[in-house]
DNA sequence: TTATAGCATTTATGATCAAATGATCACAAA
DNA sequence: TTTGTGATCATTTGATCATAAATGCTATAA
């Protein structure tokens, strides 16, 4: 992941930031959960302080919502955000895909097909987040050929959004995951298929089905 | 009794955060620039705490960088960073105009038409930065009518990350809108041309050409 | 003249405290 | 029962201070 050509210092505030957002793009926050400064100081065992400018970042990628006491909140779910999120998604993950594909080099494409297996390996195994975070390492290895800084963080940020939703394919999901009704690489194979045809709109229409499967298996499960 | 929004209590730290985005957006400050926490409290009148919260917020925004002793930077420019961030700029915001220019109603019709016009105007005279707030009213006109938030926020980061090309724009360009060499409203008058015809895909196509034309005066203006 | 060690200055970071604000709940009045 | 009032609690916001890290400068030695 990109932080940036930044210090050489780790600051307490940047360890805390790194793991409220990790954390919140595994979906390992309930929706609507409200988190306070001082409780999460005592979870991380720091000041207040390092964890306000934490959580002022987050709010400001949108990644939490503040509420009307200036508390921080992971904002809820709902299917029309979850449409808004794809089609967002879809145009600037075509984009990079369109861009990072003919630049992947036959090594990129070996650790694409590595994780393509670890992921049926988790599969059968039941680590939901572990799935999560190898889906993470295959779509950004394509991004990051892309060698467009502007994207990957555009991205970033859409995916820190996402994180939300991707709880529920944990909750909802994993039974299925669990006996072969889905297919843990969701459309994975194919991409890289594709990629090793070069054949390069074809990867892209596949990764916007991977994209779109995500979101219809997504959306009946949103609340009302 | 005060009718205001409730849920919108104005705090220090928001007016500093909002000051220093809009002069970042319109290309008030120099590339390369650093922002002292100090500095800026003096200059506001606040102690440094509403500060250090507002610039975390805009270097998560990516707006501003982290120097290697944490201070805050205007990023530089450069031609690569701008065709970066035209791209991405191209893939969302044509999208929000595919989405927003069927929704326009023919009173945010006339306000555009309003737009155009002011713009004119203000371009017989000098005020380049009110060209800018103008260019920018035009544009969010459009894109708030998609109706997408999360398009809208992409936007407005990439906005906020093309203030210090504005800046070239004003210093450099001015003068050959005082010559009349160049037209202030872009092609903003086409835009609004297709979409009275409800002709929406050449709406999309003058709004792409809009930003590559200012994409290419500004590119031979970076340094190097 | 150049390289370097040490010092001084600048600056952010983190902790702690006081003030202000919003939420909640009990209680009283209609 | 419903509505208004007040008290209390939880929580953020802003200020101040101590500390540490980075940078720049100067003096000194090779």
């Amino acid at each position: 992941m990109n932080f940036g050509p930044v210090s050489s210092r780790t600051t307490i505030q940047d360890g805390v930031y790194q793991q409220l957002r990790q954390a919140l793009m595994n979906g390992q926050f309930n929706p609507a959960q409200s988190l306070t400064i001082a409780g999460l100081a005592e979870t991380f065992g720091t000041s207040n302080m390092p964890v306000r400018e934490a959580l002022r970042r987050l709010a400001a990628e949108n990644a939490l919502e503040i509420a009307s006491n200036g508390s921080a909140r992971v904002p809820v779910v709902t299917a029309a955000r979850l449409d808004d999120l794809c089609r967002a998604r879809i145009a600037v993950e075509a984009l990079a895909t369109e861009l990072g594909a003919p630049r992947l080099t036959s090594a990129d494409l070996d650790v694409l097909k590595g994780i393509v297996s670890e992921q049926r390996e988790i599969g059968r195994q039941k680590n939901i987040y572990a799935l999560i975070t190898k889906n993470q390492q295959f779509h950004f290895t394509i991004y990051r050929a892309s060698g467009s800084d502007v994207l990957i963080q555009l991205i970033e940020t859409l995916w820190l959004r996402f994180g939300p939703y991707m709880r529920m394919l944990s909750t909802h999901v994993a039974p299925q995951i669990r006996t072969g009704e889905s297919e843990p690489s969701g459309r994975h194979m194919a991409i890289v298929e594709a990629l090793q045809n070069r054949d390069f709109a074809r990867a892209r229409d596949e990764l916007i089905a991977d994209i779109t499967t995500t979101q219809d298996v997504l959306r009946p499960l949103c609340p009302e």
